[in-house]
DNA sequence: TTAATTATACTCAATATGAGCATAATAAAG
DNA sequence: CTTTATTATGCTCATATTGAGTATAATTAA
């Protein structure tokens, strides 16, 4: 083992905490604080003393802090290198390292709208459902072929994260699109970073504090993949709902548009909810109340539901 | 934010560098120095002014101290609760917190056979090739049963789990069966932990230092599943093989077997591998030798490969 | 009463999956 | 040299799943 390099770290519990307001997937953001008016996830410190896990450590801030009522929690990754800053201005002490553990949680209400960023805000090109958006092939993927140029695996990369020219989008590979970005200094972070100097990455999404964008991104990859195996999307539901409102629900994460009668069909499948025997009451026809048939458990290892993605869909 | 607590900690990168030789997946440990003889996964400290990433520190370590080539490497989980010792002996100082990190890594060769211990002796239960393992009816099960009497909540994730009486087996399930043996206290870490005082758990299985045997079945559940979506099965291979291997292969770690011919049309559907052109010498009919259709990039974001596991096997 | 709107039932072709049989090419045994 | 064991590989076939519709029902707004 080695010696005289130190192994000191501090841990910050960083939060992607997700919810959906009419069709917007929307995270938690604390208002920003320095000069550039970037916003951020919310964070706090572990105290390994205090809090027997990472994760009742994160539970517990987010009590205090937010009062809100999170009941899905998962880790997401922990980046080492936070914030990138190698070089960049700092805020504290000059020895001080930073780890921060991301976690992904799910929150049926979000209360305080302006808290509240939408998602793809941050992440304009990841919101296919009124087709093809424009800042692909306007902004992003002209800068990335130049950026490319003859590179073979840069060439490579960028068509699988981006499906260019010939393969298919992947709405599961968003960090892996985020940081093709960030490398090609196509978002702020890059520039913040010193990576990069120019300004080409101000309009490619709203930029967040240190290395918060990854982690969101990295909420968004796990939440749009872990959608097509468990039932997670009934932790974004109130108790009553609509088989639509679960689809306009699970659209808005995946950022595309969904078969409707495919859709009930995999609901009805799985069996994973059930009527209430109420009705709701909206426009057109009256739609049947129901519930998610839960699994009594916290353990969520149900069989899931199968997204109907289709074959020719908008992409 | 609060004060008065530390909330200084020391980083270990703990590493599952898993092979597979013959016909048994088997992970690098490190010999035992303890009183006890269990084994431990090697692990190394995080220096975050040495190392920009994570990643890199544990490339870092696992090349100077083993001298292996690890292509594929995955981050698996960040515990704050390493060992679980809270009240058990230490042999570091008081203060100072540990927070462990686990890693996956494959590796395509296992020299010095010793220092390489065999998944399946620490997780008996989970190898199905021969059938349902004995040791679940005759030691697993009913021990569980009675650790869940009548509690609703034990009884039902004793059912998700191990699939009693009624559901299925579920091979990516690792670490839910490991944390439920662990709550139980019918594994020999949860004794160590001061949770359980009796022996009986001595029979399940070979115990692990610390919280090893956890990351271990993090591990094994990460690459079960992980098998069925991307071709990672392939960073267990030489560059030459027959498809057989590729399938003996999946089988070791899935510890179940599969329909060879099914086997192979996954394979040729999703266009993994390519013939070499030469044959293999064995005993019956020579088989073609393959090798992988590697996609240039590290970027491992191909189709996968879909396992048929069929509806009626030895489950 | 009509049109617009939303919900839901049902169909159907294409594809994927699970399970198996048939045949081919080799080594070892007799 | 023939047989047998063994492994590889080609092919079939019923069933299930999926993608993409059409048809019809129950409402509100005009």
């Amino acid at each position: 083992m080695d010696k005289n390099h130190t192994a000191s770290v501090l841990i910050d519990l960083s939060a992607a905490i997700v919810s959906v307001r009419g069709d917007q997937p929307v995270c938690l953001t604390v208002p920003d604080v320095s000069e550039y008016k970037t916003p951020g996830l919310p964070f706090g410190p572990f105290y390994p003393d205090r809090h027997r896990t990472m994760e009742i450590g994160l539970r517990q801030w987010v009590i205090e802090q937010t009062a809100l009522d999170i009941g899905y929690v998962e880790q997401l990754y922990t980046f080492g290198d936070r914030g990138r800053r190698s070089e960049g201005a700092d805020n504290k002490k000059e020895n001080e390292h930073i780890v921060s553990v991301g976690y992904l949680a799910l929150s049926k209400q979000c209360p305080q709208p302006n808290q509240w960023s939408e998602w793809y805000k941050h992440f304009p090109w990841e919101d296919w459902r009124e087709g093809r958006p424009n800042i692909l092939n306007q902004q992003i993927i002209p800068y990335l072929e130049a950026w490319a140029g003859s590179d073979e695996l840069r060439r490579l990369r960028l068509q699988q994260a981006f499906g260019v020219p010939d393969k298919t989008w992947n709405d599961e590979f968003v960090l892996d699109r985020y940081e093709l970005m960030y490398e090609a200094g196509l978002v702020w972070e890059a520039c913040a970073d010193g990576r990069q100097k120019e300004k080409k990455s101000a309009q490619n999404g709203i930029a967040m504090q240190l290395d918060h964008r990854r982690i969101l991104a990295t909420a968004m990859s796990r939440l749009r993949a872990k959608l097509k195996y468990r039932p997670v999307v009934f932790e974004l539901m109130p108790s009553a709902f609509t088989l639509t409102h679960v689809q306009k629900t699970t659209e808005a994460i995946l950022g595309a548009v969904l078969h409707k009668q495919n859709f009930r069909r995999q609901l009805a499948k799985n069996e994973l909810v059930e009527p209430t025997g109420k009705m709701s009451k909206a426009r057109g026809r009256p739609a049947e109340l129901f519930k998610f048939k839960h699994d009594e458990s916290q353990n969520t290892n149900l069989s899931g539901l199968r997204i109907p993605l289709g074959k020719s869909r908008n992409f």
